[in-house]
RNA sequence: GCCCCCGUCGUCUAGCGGCCUAGGACGCCGCCCUCUCAAGGCGGUAACGAGGGUUCAAAUCCCUUCGGGGGUACCA
């Protein structure tokens, strides 16, 4: 997932990073980062929250408590399916029988019983939940380990995070957060937590958290919510098929947000000057990889010829993809050729990885004739005629797109047929395929002996194509 | 089941009581350009989920309803 961040551009100020011999360290001055590493620091809030009686043991395990919360769904005599101290905290004696049983106990957030939470959200405004619904939550599992719950709460405090940015899908888990951070401050247990673990105390400029921001869920165009696995997924197969990053971070501003005067293409310096959480819309946003691939394709465009050089190499030396057209590092050669292509594919091309499908036929000596465009071109009226003729009168011209395309223009008159169907058997002689690059451009940078030997090739098959002859 | 969120063209959205016979973008369709495919230009298709209110006036406010999504874990 780092890694896919990464690529996108995405970067982060503090936190977890991969370095480039692949280990992980971190950056920041409020580590650790890893959660693995911060397990004292939580089990010391959890005694304190314990101690002070915020909390209580319940034994139950996960087992009993699924089958009961289906038999309260099911049944419906005893209310919803909320765990609330009221009717699940043992008396001491229970605890004390269970405990000589051998059986462990997690450690549950004592929530209030009833009344209302308001959580303020930036792109949501006020929700209210009441707390009856909302069940006691495990802060530290049976083992000792901490949830969650806990874990988040802590960190954000200890690290001073004062705006939580995150999905929609964890709103209604909220109030148990709000509720853990005013017990965390207001009674300075995690001040004295810090201090027993022997982590630095609270930078003084830390508040509390002051904001939060649901934002919406980008769903796929099942409607459904992307999850972190696909989506990270997904993020390595656009970089194979050549989407580039700024198309990416660009149209992902656009999921859920509008700029006030409503352009669409925005760069970085743009997306960071005016995009506003405040602004940002409340439904799910799907996402389309249509409207992706048509923005990659005008940034493609804007690209100079030489950066858009640098970045198709990798889809053409096996990096990116399976295609093995070039040598890695490219030879002076193959460059050249690369170099002449860019010119003619750019205002072509949606994605990066089209350029395997037109640099086959220049970089490699031999073509294959596509089937298709032979069915489709070799048998019309002409076929073989033009590329003969093309062969007679490419010989000896020089051999530029200009030249070549003032040969090919006397065609039409001499074999008595529109221009159109001599330049497409040519097209599919030469490129081996119906659709490619312009005729006269592509004929230039195939260079004439190789230019040919494929009309010279090509032409018994249009014959054959024709019937015989 | 219970709780929470959401509901404008197929999709992303603009709209925050009159400027809306609802605007833009992607897609789609047609035309122009044209050596193919693109690119570009021009035009078109298509939406306020439904029902009640409030108001002189509602996509915009309120209620109901329907629909979608999320949560309901000793996952995060």
């Amino acid at each position: 997932m780092m890694e896919a961040l990464a690529w996108i551009g995405l970067d982060w100020d503090e936190g977890p990073k991969v370095d480039d011999d692949g280990s992980l360290t971190a950056r920041g001055a409020y580590g650790p980062y890893r959660q693995s590493e911060r397990s004292a620091l939580y089990a010391a809030v959890a005694r304190r929250l314990e101690a002070a009686g915020h909390t209580y043991r319940d034994d139950r395990t996960s087992e009993e408590l699924e089958a009961w919360r289906a038999a309260q769904r099911a049944g419906g005599d005893g209310g919803p399916p909320v765990v609330k101290a009221s009717t699940f905290e043992r008396s001491p004696e229970e605890l004390e029988r269970s405990a000589a049983e051998g059986r462990p106990a997690s450690l549950r957030l004592r929530t209030p019983e009833d009344g209302e939470v308001v959580v303020t959200d930036l792109v949501r405004g006020e929700i209210r939940f009441d707390w009856a619904t909302i069940s006691d939550p495990v802060i530290e599992r049976s083992d000792g380990s901490a949830t969650y719950p806990l874990a988040n709460s802590v960190d954000d405090l200890a690290q001073g995070i004062d705006l939580v940015c995150r999905g929609e899908d964890l709103l209604s888990v909220t109030p148990r957060q709000v509720l853990l951070h005013e017990l965390l401050l207001g009674e300075g247990l995690l001040d004295d937590a810090l201090a027993e673990v022997g982590l630095p105390a609270r930078d003084p400029s830390f508040g509390p958290v002051t904001r939060f921001a649901h934002l919406p869920m980008v769903v796929g165009p099942d409607r459904k919510k992307l999850s972190k696995r696909h989506g990270s997924v997904s993020v390595q197969e656009f970089r194979r098929q050549g989407f580039l990053p700024e198309t990416l971070r660009n149209y992902l501003a656009l999921l859920g947000w509008a700029p006030k005067d409503g352009r669409e293409r925005l760069n970085d310096d743009e997306l960071v000057a005016e995009f506003d959480l405040a602004a940002v819309g409340r439904s799910a946003a799907a996402f389309d990889v249509d409207k992706l691939t048509a923005f990659n394709g005008e940034r493609i465009r804007e690209l100079p010829a030489g950066t858009l050089t640098e970045r198709l190499v990798p889809h053409l030396d096996g990096t990116e993809g399976e295609a093995a057209l070039l040598s890695s590092p490219p030879t002076e050669d193959e460059l050249r050729v690369l170099r002449g292509l860019v010119p003619l594919v750019q205002e072509r091309m949606q994605r990066l990885d089209e350029i395997v499908d037109y640099a086959g036929p220049f970089l490699q000596q031999e073509v294959t004739l596509d089937p298709d465009s032979v069915a489709k071109v070799f048998t019309k009226a002409g076929s073989y005629e033009a590329i003969e003729a093309a062969e007679r009168v490419l010989v000896d011209v020089d051999w530029t797109t200009e030249a070549i395309e003032a040969a090919l223009r006397a065609l039409p008159d001499e074999l008595g047929i529109g221009f159109g169907k001599v330049a497409q058997p040519i097209r599919v002689a030469a490129t081996g395929s119906s659709v490619s690059p312009p005729l006269f451009e592509s004929l230039e940078l195939l260079g004439r002996e190789r230019s040919l030997q494929r009309l010279a090739a090509a032409a018994p098959q249009a014959r054959a194509a024709r019937g015989g002859g």
